[in-house]
DNA sequence: AGTTCACGTGAACTAAGTTCACTTCAAGGA
DNA sequence: TCCTTGAAGTGAACTTAGTTCACGTGAACT
């Protein structure tokens, strides 16, 4: 483990604790026991700091459930543990838009998706259009649930999210399914 | 017009001009021809004028379409004027993720929203749930729109855009559909 | 023993959010 | 007319953040 990921890890670890917000270069500094400025041995700036946070939750993302499952199952684990990977950390999901320009696990995992529906009889437009249809749906659920757990209200119960989350997919995945069968 | 509106007024031109990361206390009081310190006197912090942005944007896509349209054709009209909305400030998106307690209208909004699907046969289970997967589509889709029209590619045109957005709503609007239909 | 190289220090600079005691000035009542 | 009042703004400061850079340091390898 190169002392790059150590910080990467202790950034990770912070934000867990503190927050987006309060994620500053003098405090990582200080739990790595080190001065702000050397962090800049291992990363330009803080930026590219965020950057490779972002890369590295999208590969938490990376689960690949077998190939003899229904299509369906397929997309609810992936979509699960895209959500999941997001929650993992506190302000993951804001994280994540703060720049999308989208690295090469994104990239992977998308290609990998258009197969599925592509196996499930979508066609060649139909894939991307409901690929995207749906990592929209997972992106914008996850991004209002996490915003809201800092609100005073302190929140639902993850086991009412969980089932939200999934009954909101379904009704996704049921439009989707309705167009592979209408298509010509 | 109050100060405090225009002050508000400012501060969105400004976000418009140079970006979220670039709006700052002292551009927005130079712009104003004004010391920083006098911004307080209107707003208690820089995040609670970002909330009265958010606020006043959310208000902007408030057209109700009249009863008689179609309920499906409702729904793309509002939920193609939150993207809109969304749409008009540069970072609108990101900046409505910073803080999303939902304000007065938002609040409105969505009521108004349950209504049209009740009445549209959906049951008292259903409704929300369609309106909350809907919101989050159209939430997912903008923010990642946005996102990457600051990316180097320079972006796909608008109109490419909007017809996108358009087939993965009417994908979503199917599940909606096809759940009505359904329901017991 | 000398060289190299990754890592870190100290100290500074710039910019941002915020605070506060004090001023300005136009409007309204006595 | 004079005085009060209240909203708006000034000047100057304080704190914190991101970033830079010339220089130290110690382990590893030759």
């Amino acid at each position: 483990m190169s002392r790059r990921d150590e910080v990467l890890e202790a950034a990770l670890e912070l934000l867990d604790e503190v927050g987006l917000d309060a994620l500053t270069t003098r405090r990582l500094a200080e739990r790595l026991g080190v001065r702000p400025g050397a962090l800049y041995r291992h990363f330009a700036s803080k930026r590219a700091l965020l950057d490779a946070m972002v890369e590295r939750i999208t590969t938490l993302g990376g689960e690949r459930p077998p190939n003899e499952d229904d299509w369906a199952d397929r997309v609810r684990t992936v979509a699960g543990g895209i959500r999941e990977a997001m929650l993992t950390y506190r302000d993951g999901a804001r994280l994540m838009t703060t720049f999308a320009a989208p690295g090469p696990a994104a990239i992977a995992g998308w290609e990998w998706f258009i197969g599925v529906l592509r196996s499930a009889g979508a066609s060649e437009q139909l894939a991307p259009l409901a690929v995207d249809t749906i990592m929209s749906y997972v992106n914008g659920f996850t991004i209002e649930e996490q915003a809201r757990k800092s609100a005073p209200e302190a929140g639902i119960p993850r086991a009412e999210r969980d089932a939200q989350f999934r009954a909101g997919l379904n009704l996704v995945l049921a439009g989707v399914r309705s167009s592979i069968e209408e298509g010509p």
